[in-house]
DNA sequence: ACAAGGCATCGATGCCTGTCAATATAGACA
DNA sequence: TGTCTATATTGACAGGCATCGATGCCTTGT
């Protein structure tokens, strides 16, 4: 386990509206709502998770933005650091695909926990 | 009706893992999520939420953090302008409450949807 | 009319971030 | 070994943001 991800310990919690949210809580949820905050990242994210197969390389998403590679590069990385990604490198390609607790927690944070 | 927030636009569409967002839905959806993506303004939206009656003031929101009454008031004018939460102003205080439309448009974004 | 208190706004400051060009790294293939 | 290609890293720059102190606005009560 090469690192301790945001999401690994954040929004494991009663969601947002139950109960006042500790400083700690806050702290460690942030980080992963300020990951999504970005509508390049907002769109990298749901690009990678829409493809066949649920992933996707970074020749693939360069090809959807109107930015350069190093761009598209860093803004993987801040998902990938957040626990929003996983990374699989497979010979030159690098494959990115969604970690689906990350966004679940987050959903169960935000509110829509059907019991 | 005084503003068009994020909120009323934003986060009506598909799960993000169902099928690419537009630049135009990522654009709308970011904003939101920015606005949540603050440790204080997480704590705050929490105490409002979680409050008797659903609604705080900012004296009593004030009480619960280290920080200056301006600091305060900037992160509810910025949950504010984002849809986030609506302001209500009785006498010499102003009371604040969550739009839970906001909130819920948002989780169906993030995808808390297990069919 | 005046004073007091709750809240918003303004201006300034220091830090964070999105973007790019240039460069580095690393794997595949001849 | 050397070249080509895919991806990451670095350094720099501009813009954004969280915070504060000072001040203004508005409502209530005297």
């Amino acid at each position: 386990m090469p690192l301790a991800s945001p999401a690994d310990t954040a929004a494991c919690c009663a969601p947002l509206t139950a109960e006042p949210l500790t400083t700690e809580q806050a702290e460690q949820v942030a980080p992963l709502l300020k990951a999504l905050a970005d509508p390049v990242r907002l769109r990298l994210l749901s690009l990678v998770a829409s493809r066949d197969g649920g992933e996707a390389c970074i020749c693939d998403l360069n090809a959807a933005f109107d930015l350069t590679q190093p761009t598209i590069s860093h803004h993987m990385r801040v998902l990938h650091e957040a626990g929003l990604v996983d990374r699989d490198k497979r010979g030159v390609w690098v494959y990115y695909r969604v970690c689906p607790r990350a966004l679940a927690s987050l959903g169960a944070l935000i509110g829509c926990s059907p019991p």
